[in-house]
DNA sequence: CTAGGGTTAG
């Protein structure tokens, strides 16, 4: 086995030789008389005893290959020599049936019971009497075999070179330690593996193999290996030139990529490298969203005239997808298309490509963009849309909010019998439950159940928390055990959704319940689980298992982050522990982490709560004037609502006005603190001033405005305004049509 | 079965 394959491996080798003679192929094509499954071994042995110069022309020149086998088949070293001496001493010198006839004495000698000393026997005799002839490939192996198991380390290497004069030094230094440290095994697999491929499997699949333990060459050393080996003329194959730039670029080395490319494309050109190998580092510079670098590489590549793969532009464009230039993506999509200039690149769109550009524009926003593609791929018959095309524009419409129109494009992919996978059935869950059809999302995915296909993990995930959204824990509960026993491995976001969900449903008892089950699992709590708990501990006033949790995220070595800050500030300022959240404050500045707007949130809430507004607004102002913390709705909902509370009417619609000028959008909440406020005030215009700001707002009344607002108005007549107002139209009133009309 | 591009969940 391992013979054999050494064999095929020595065989390959045959064009590296100098002549370039390619004997297999072409015996039959030039001399079928001769070939060798015509010639018996009487024949052979019977045309060398004659040695008969003119009969053995066609073996001496045309067809010299087959001179190894016709000499092993001699079965005898000392004729094998004197064939050997005749052919020398011949006026007319077959050079290159020489060599074939020495490989031939050296495969006899090689399996001979004492091959050892008779190999060693030739080597010298070639030195004396026949250095002028070049070795074949085996017969190289053969006899650097024997010379390495001699120990004739210098024989060894004069072999070597003159074999391969573009040998670089390293590797030879590196085969003399080898020598040298008595590894003669380590030695003779090194030559092999040279010999085997003059590019060095040594180097090439070092680099491939090599992850974490790195042995001997630096990935840099690696770069300097190949270029010097370009230099000679002897390029990677394009595979394992794929092969090392995808390994390399995997670890983080993008910029060696780079290097290692460049070098083989700088000494070889659109010889040596193939797109594919310029796809691999594409893809890596894509990871690290490289656009610029992605761009040169590409121009290179035309100037070099390797010629680009589908595959290319499938990279380049989902890169400026997921770089959200989708403009420059369309371009190079249009230009594959042969639109505009006729700028024909000869690389026709395939379905991925269209599936890339598709997804990309709905995340974007363009979904009728992307439909108007998909009425293109079924016009052409190499790219009809499949699964995957549907997914996306399913879940772009779901995400726009036209569920009814990702409703209609499954319909409508059934009926072109493409086939829904998994994920079509998770983007229309998700989508659904988004929407507030948590009990349609259930039917569906109970109608895909029926039609035979599985839920994942994603799926009872998406379930899961769109029960726990709705607080029915119990509903989330139950779909987490149909899902263990449906034999889905949960993983860690399954976990935290559940934990989260208990935590905010104020079931704390059952979320540590689940901790414990994640730990059984194996997995370990991250930050965002921890926050929620704590988060969960704190509502429910339990200091001691947030001291627990804190203690724990400290063993393990989770650092808290802003959000575990801001938690534990908003706890501290609502028990009204001021010493406390300073303490914990000057931490986290400590610990550079810079207060966000929810921290500000919680001071400012904290002091509103102590009902010193006054105080409130200073640090609102400060953080305004000297912090570069924009402002958002929640802290002027804290704020209106504790001015209102405290009689400072005036000065909380200042703070609206205050909002609008900013560009924060006040929602339902602030709207109610206002509306609060202006009725206890008892400012009826004032209220409907607002009512109609509500409107353009477009904030909903929920069932605290309607309190609010039912019993005042309709105290002082104004029912009708409030109809219009629920129905979401401006009173017609003149004061309030004037309004209208200025909008 | 040699490399390289596309979809879902906290």
């Amino acid at each position: 086995m391992l013979a054999q394959s050494k064999l095929l491996r020595l065989r390959h080798h045959h064009r590296l030789l100098p002549s370039r003679f390619s004997p297999l192929r072409r015996c039959h094509s030039e001399c079928p008389s001769s070939s060798p499954a015509e010639l018996t071994a009487t024949q052979a042995v019977e045309v060398l005893h004659q040695w008969d110069f003119d009969q053995l022309r066609p073996f001496l020149f045309e067809a010299s290959h087959h001179l190894p086998q016709i000499i092993v088949r001699l079965n005898s070293i000392p004729k094998a020599v004197d064939f050997l001496n005749y052919l020398r001493d011949k006026a007319e010198r077959p050079q290159q049936a020489l060599s074939y006839a020495f490989e031939g004495a050296l495969q006899l000698a090689s399996r001979h019971p004492n091959s050892q000393q008779h190999l060693l026997m030739l080597h010298t005799y070639r030195k004396s009497y026949l250095s002028n002839i070049s070795l074949t490939a085996k017969s190289a192996y053969l006899l650097l075999q024997c010379l390495g198991k001699a120990q004739m380390l210098d024989d060894s290497l004069l072999l070597f070179n003159e074999l391969d004069p573009s040998s670089t030094s390293s590797l030879i230094s590196k085969l003399r330690g080898l020598f040298k440290s008595g590894r003669t095994h380590d030695a003779l697999h090194l030559l092999d593996e040279m010999l085997d491929d003059f590019t060095g499997e040594v180097v090439f699949g070092e680099l491939g193999r090599r992850d974490h333990r790195g042995r001997d060459f630096a990935d840099e050393d690696i770069v300097g290996l190949v270029t010097k080996q370009c230099e000679h003329g002897v390029f990677p194959d394009a595979f394992k030139l794929t092969q090392m730039i995808t390994t390399l670029c995997r670890n983080r080395k993008n910029v060696v990529a780079w290097e290692l490319l460049h070098g083989v494309m700088r000494l070889g050109g659109a010889v040596a490298v193939e797109a594919a190998s310029c796809n691999a580092l594409l893809a890596g510079l894509g990871r690290e969203r490289d656009i610029q670098r992605m761009n040169i590489l590409m121009a290179e590549m035309e100037e070099m005239r390797i010629k680009p793969s589908v595959v290319t532009f499938g990279i380049l464009v989902n890169n400026l997808c997921k770089a959200r230039r989708i403009d420059e993506a369309l371009e190079v999509f249009d230009k594959l298309k042969g639109k505009g200039e006729g700028n024909r690149v000869g690389v026709e769109p395939d379905v991925i490509l269209y599936n890339t550009l598709i997804d990309g524009l709905c995340k974007v926003g363009r979904e009728d963009h992307g439909l108007s593609l998909l009425e293109e791929m079924k016009t052409k018959k190499q790219c009809r849309p499949n699964a995957v095309t549907y997914n996306c524009l399913i879940d772009g419409f779901c995400k726009a909010g036209k569920i009814g129109k990702a409703c209609k494009l499954y319909s409508q992919m059934i009926n072109e019998e493409v086939k829904p996978t998994v994920v079509t059935l998770n983007t229309l869950v998700d989508g659904l439950c988004k929407h507030g059809k948590v009990h349609r999302a259930v039917e569906f995915f109970n109608e895909m159940k029926g039609k035979g296909l599985k839920g994942s993990t994603v799926t009872y995930t998406t379930l899961i928390s769109a029960f726990c959204g709705v607080n029915n824990i119990d509903k989330a509960m139950q779909y987490f055990d149909e899902m263990l026993s449906s034999g889905c491995s949960p993983d860690a976001i399954i976990y935290y959704s559940l934990i989260s969900g208990l935590s905010i449903a104020g079931r704390m008892d059952d979320a540590s319940a689940v901790v414990s089950k994640l730990k059984q699992a194996g997995f370990g709590l991250d930050i965002a689980c921890y926050n929620v708990l704590i988060s969960g501990f704190c509502k429910k006033k339990k200091p001691e298992r947030v001291y627990e949790m804190l203690e724990e995220m400290e063993k393990i070595g989770v650092k808290p982050d802003i959000v575990t800050y801001n938690t534990l500030v908003s706890y501290l300022g609502k028990i009204g522990d001021f010493r406390s959240a300073r303490k914990l404050m000057k931490r986290m500045l400590e610990e550079g982490l810079q207060p966000s707007v929810v921290t500000y949130g919680a001071i400012i809430q904290a002091y509103c709560l102590k009902k010193n507004v006054g105080m409130a607004m200073m640090i609102f102002e400060k953080m305004c004037s000297t912090s570069k913390v924009p402002p958002n709705t929640v802290i002027y909902n804290i704020l209106i609502d504790a001015l209102c509370k405290n009689n400072n009417v005036e000065k909380a619609i200042s703070l609206m006005d205050d909002m609008k000028i900013k560009g924060v959008r006040p929602n339902t909440t602030t709207y109610n603190a206002i509306l609060k406020g202006v009725r206890d005030k008892k400012m009826l215009q004032k209220a409907f001033e607002l009512m109609n700001r509500m409107i353009e707002d477009a904030c909903r009344p929920d069932y605290i405005t309607m309190e609010i607002l039912t019993e005042w108005l309709d105290a002082v007549g104004e029912i009708e305004k409030l109809k219009h107002f629920v129905q979401g139209y401006p009173a017609p009133s003149p004061a309030s049509s004037q309004t209208s009309i200025s909008f």
